[in-house]
DNA sequence: GTAAATGCAAATTATTTGCATCTTA
DNA sequence: TAAGATGCAAATAATTTGCATTTAC
């Protein structure tokens, strides 16, 4: 009744925009892998699979779209590939990362950490933050304790 | 005696990388430019302004290999180019970004405010942190006055 | 029926690489 | 003088765009 596959329909419908197979097929596909960080090119190789005849253009237009509506959040770790991420409704602002450099593992962690300093920010240097970005590099556990 | 391009030059020697004029022409670019956040792009037209023979493939080899050296931070806002930081040797960690979403301006917060969170997270996940990386993306003191 | 969306191919942008030539240590 | 660095042009990679055709509303 109230998946989140139909809160993004509806969100795409109230705005005006149209319900077609392919962006409910690239939904889909973002859905079934939330904890990945697919890049464009991953998610058109997923939909593909579903859903031949989409082009890879539909799958940037698509994630640009839903970009824009909030429903996924575009990130870029610095190789130079952009990936898409499902936005959880009940998560305002981004999740932060662990993104181990060693192993190139990414780790979430869904608490927001900087209430604190954001309030911080909006007093001290009378910036309204909207959103932010965290993340850290470093070791993760399992690199460490390969390492002892 | 010592300034930071010596120490710059130093690094570059002790690791065995030669000092061409090519090189010390891209590190006093920076240095002239310390708050900015150039583009590779950026970088090489003030280089070519004062060495026109450069050439931009001798610029982005010389900011790849400053960023090896964690003499300049590679960070990436969003927009598909890579921009460049010189770091500054006291801040062991990069500094923090206020990116102001309605002027594209972008503040440097300098203090590291994340040092108790490193704490936690070596503590509670068992992670070994390197290094971080904490935009805030919102709206700037000009930007919010102007919308009074 | 019509505005919006698609697929394809070509264009664009940022960055990297091969190679012949030069330069620093 | 030899390893390393450069400049140029060509190659690559990611993303965007033009346009003729199709489709959802």
């Amino acid at each position: 009744m109230h998946s989140t596959l139909d809160k993004i329909k509806k969100q795409l419908t109230v705005k005006g925009f149209k319900l077609t197979p392919q962006r409910e097929a690239t939904v889909r596909v973002l859905l079934e892998h939330e904890d990945d960080h697919l890049s464009a090119e991953d998610v058109y190789i997923l939909v593909k699979a579903k859903f031949p005849e989409i082009g890879l253009a539909t799958v940037y237009r698509t994630l640009e779209l839903l970009s824009e509506l909030h429903v996924v959040e575009k990130i870029n770790f610095g190789d130079g590939v952009a990936r898409y991420d499902l936005r959880n409704e009940s998560q305002e602002h981004h999740h932060h990362h662990l993104i181990c450099l060693t192993c190139g593992s990414v780790e979430e962690i869904k608490e927001d950490w900087l209430l604190p300093l954001e309030l911080r920010l909006e007093q001290e240097f009378q910036f309204k933050v909207l959103d932010h970005r965290l993340d850290f590099q470093g070791t993760c556990r399992e690199c460490l304790s390969k390492a002892e």
